[in-house]
DNA sequence: CGCTATCATGTTAGCGCTACCATCGTTGTA
DNA sequence: TACAACGATGGTAGCGCTAACATGATAGCG
């Protein structure tokens, strides 16, 4: 005798729902529902069998039909502009553990430094009705910020600090890079040399050239900027010695747009058997731990990036939770480290 | 004149939907959700008036309904063990370039190496209705197992080869061993000691190892093991060295697990004014950039694990369109590069 | 000209869950 | 003893979308 009723059969897993879950358990499906997900307003008893039920079938909630329900995903989105960085991966290894503590989900997306991919990234993201978005960078496309206009949950910018959307953690980019410029000039360098790769993408290479170039002219020096479209950056490290040493004018110092590119130039050096500082001083910026074992050790500016991405999380959280935390910037700064190199 | 009907409030955002973006173009719903996910069964004219439409409301849809109308999300969940390590992201950016290029959007889960939280993430991720799954590696708790064997989405082991759930792409760890091992008493060597961090995590260094010794033996040698806890590896390798360097019976070469260790071990060997190879030999595992830049070149072996992540991807891809792709095991294989540090 | 094949569109009924409101005891208080 | 307050549970109605089936118009054929 089959128990096949004669309406339309609709396709659907096999999967046990929470209503034959409170079936089992002799509860309606909303008890069963409380019994999962807001513990403290069912009986105790009742929830036991709820719960013994929910082990015997095998249930695992289906949250595709609980977010839509109460139209609210435990979703964060998170926007990096590269994988290849270990910088974000910090970052994102700080918000991942914060939020997944918390029972949030990040939603990871990956622009490739093409902010039309961040707004057809971000447009995805929204349609899961992620609880907020973090995104690396404070630079948008004008489609991504009038999208964003309309959106009423938390919004994290990350990495560096200045007129935000919502909430901001970071540091002073351009600071750190004054604050490389004046150690360099201090060390005695007259003519020091900028060198980055691929800086359209890292503009936040930009920002710290900008704040070096800033204390150079002001202690009436040139600030030359030399830029590589390597995608090794170790040896695009190496090249931009090479260059540096053949530089009209004469150059006895280097200040690279980061630890990868300057310890790619510490390494080339000794293969060729220059001295460093001695032929060429060496400064980079991240305080990777690759820096600090080389021989000399790097010089170099350390950012926070974990703890970044940690009170990120942090405030996101806060803001989720109670819903009125002002809107503020927090600044992580950072921290000149003297190897060496320079 | 109001329009509000006296039927219960329900929640819900301000966002347009798709019976607004429907009743805009003079279609029903229907027609609309064709004309944006099947445009090629809408009429091309009725298709612009809804795209328009679309483009006026800002309509952004709703993949959470759509998701759970279709029983069926563009998710894919990948599972790793870790963030900290560059080779994890590297098949990660693989599998993401392949998925996001069909439209399918990652959801990331970092286990540290623990398998209930596998397990629990796996428990999470099938919520979502995923309409795959990517781990790394070949282990895992029998919950877990358990779990995924009433799943009937395509399962994807990457890494390592071996008895795979269902699909499986990876390289031949134990052979890598055997190869390293090879060369190594290829060199002379014949006292060959083996480091690794914290391998009950890393658990293919100890396939690696396994390979090590068994190639050892044959040749009537030793095949000592030394199993480090630090976490930072390049102090690790440091310190592997150092311990090498007083061994008992002495200690001609290390095969480290992986390239950082060596690394580290190779760039503490510059400092204390050793020769590489001649004090002692070193060997790593991975071929990372690092190991290629240092003086003398790092011998070691180099997994395609970009490759192996794209791989991965264009398997489930296969399997998610037509439906039956062979079980299958895909070696990606490996390559000895020999530096001058052996 | 009647018949089937094809295309474009519409109607209906859910997907599995939770918000909202209602109900029914059981207490505690005046 | 009456009444508010509270705690535990349930009924109903959607969340926004799409699968399945239905319909009507047009084309193609002998």
């Amino acid at each position: 005798m089959s128990n096949e009723t004669t309406t339309r059969r609709r396709r659907g897993s096999e999967q046990p729902t929470l209503r034959q879950v409170a079936d089992a358990a002799g509860v309606s499906p909303i008890t069963a529902s409380r019994a999962l997900n807001a513990p403290e307003r069912v009986n105790e008893r009742t929830r036991a069998r709820v719960l013994t039920a929910v082990e015997r079938l095998g249930y695992v909630p289906n949250l595709l039909a609980g977010s839509l329900a109460s139209a609210r995903s435990r979703f964060i989105a998170v926007i990096v502009p590269s994988l290849a960085n270990t910088v974000f991966i910090e970052v994102i290894q700080g918000l991942q553990d914060t939020f997944e503590a918390q029972g949030y989900q990040i939603l990871l997306g990956n622009t490739d430094y093409d902010t039309d991919r961040e707004y057809q990234l971000i447009r995805t993201f929204l349609g899961w009705s992620c609880s907020a978005l973090v995104t690396a960078g404070l630079r948008h496309s004008e489609a991504c910020r009038a999208l964003l206009a309309n959106w009423d949950k938390p919004i994290m910018e990350v990495m560096e600090l200045g007129e935000a959307l919502d909430l901001n953690v970071g540091l002073d980019h351009t600071e750190a890079g004054r604050c490389m410029a004046r150690h360099l000039l201090g060390r005695g360098h007259r003519h020091i040399l900028f060198v980055g790769a691929r800086m359209h993408g890292d503009y936040r290479a930009g920002m710290r050239y900008t704040g070096h170039r800033e204390v150079l002219e002001q202690a009436g020096c040139d600030a030359p900027l030399l830029e590589l479209d390597h995608y090794g950056s170790l040896d695009a490290g190496a090249e931009g010695l090479e260059r540096a040493l053949t530089h009209p004018g004469g150059i006895s110092a280097i200040h690279f747009a980061n630890d990868d590119l300057a310890t790619g130039a510490l390494l080339h050096a000794q293969r060729r058997g220059l001295s460093v500082p001695g032929d060429m001083a060496i400064a980079g910026f991240n305080g990777l731990p690759l820096g600090q074992h080389v021989t000399p050790r790097l010089t170099t500016i350390r950012s926070p990036r974990q703890h970044m991405g940690q009170l990120a999380a942090e405030q996101v959280i806060r803001r989720l939770e109670s819903k009125r935390v002002p809107r503020r910037q927090h600044d992580v700064g950072f921290e000149l480290l003297i190897g060496e190199s320079t």
